[in-house]
DNA sequence: AAATATAGTTGTATCATACAACCATGCAAA
DNA sequence: TTTGCATGGTTGTATGATACAACTATATTT
């Protein structure tokens, strides 16, 4: 492996590492982990939101994202409804506690992003995101039509 | 939640995605997933490496990390032995079959970092890498004295 | 020497996940 | 319109990753 990919190499690493920090089930308040916060989250921003949009969201299989969902709907976070539209699909809303669960989360969340966003440069700060966000594309599209050994 | 954090959402949100599409046990040669590789590359680079260094790298529990590591040593990729400074730690080494897999999947992966420079703008390319190295960075530092809703 | 810390393993429980098989509905083509 | 394929979801099943707690053995500190 040369420098190049070493580097690259490092990211991941890093950004695997990230990402534990965040999917620790323990960090999180209101009994919810921080994926669950990001279907809620997904939900409130999409008012509304079918299972297949949501295991696109959450690059899962489709039978991970039932059961993703379901712990929700047991606490009583989440309802299930009829899509208008299809028969066969189901749309996923918040219920009265589910959009004060989401409340409480995004204001613990609201911490840590402070935190995140007094930690880098200020001057950088619109240059940073909007290079992680390229890269996070780029990854994105290099991963689409690539399989390993062909 | 403000632009600001509905924007470090995405991101989290984006990485998450990223991550998801390395790890694919699917997407991976020599029966050997991303993380594996992560843990056979991490040896190479420092020679060798004990198991308390590899839980920090890998950012989880010591069990877990033992639980990592046996199925590679199951298939002969890797060796313990003694460390010599300190008799309860143990050194982890690859063997030969070990170095040629590691290898082989270093090129794979070349071919799909390959891909991942060529996709980023040319010029931008230090500039980009530096920047997700910092916010990497920046996060991991946000993370590690961040407790939630106290 | 005693107390405490560190390295690692094993028991146990749980969550996340994929894949395959399945059902129901929708859509398109014959 | 009927037939066949595609799509949205669920459930069965198996496996991997993971944490936590309890434990052993060795180091380090007091």
């Amino acid at each position: 492996m040369n420098d190049q990919n070493n580097e690259l190499m490092e990211i991941f690493i890093g950004m695997s590492q990230v990402m534990r920090c965040c999917r620790q089930d323990v960090a999180f308040c209101e009994g919810v982990t921080f994926h669950q916060f990001m279907i809620l989250d997904a939900i409130v921003r999409k008012k509304e939101l079918n299972l297949a949009d949501l295991h696109k969201l959450l690059a899962v299989e489709k039978s991970t994202t039932t059961r993703l969902v379901n712990p929700l709907i047991q606490k009583g976070l989440l309802k299930r409804e009829q899509a208008q539209h299809d028969s066969r699909a189901i749309t996923l809303i918040l219920t009265e506690d589910g959009k004060k669960t989401h409340q409480k989360v995004s204001l613990c969340l609201a911490d840590f992003f402070q935190k995140v966003t007094q930690n880098i440069p200020q001057d950088k700060k619109a240059q940073i995101l909007e290079a992680v966000r390229i890269f996070i594309q780029v990854i994105k599209n290099s991963a689409t039509d690539y399989s390993c050994c062909k």
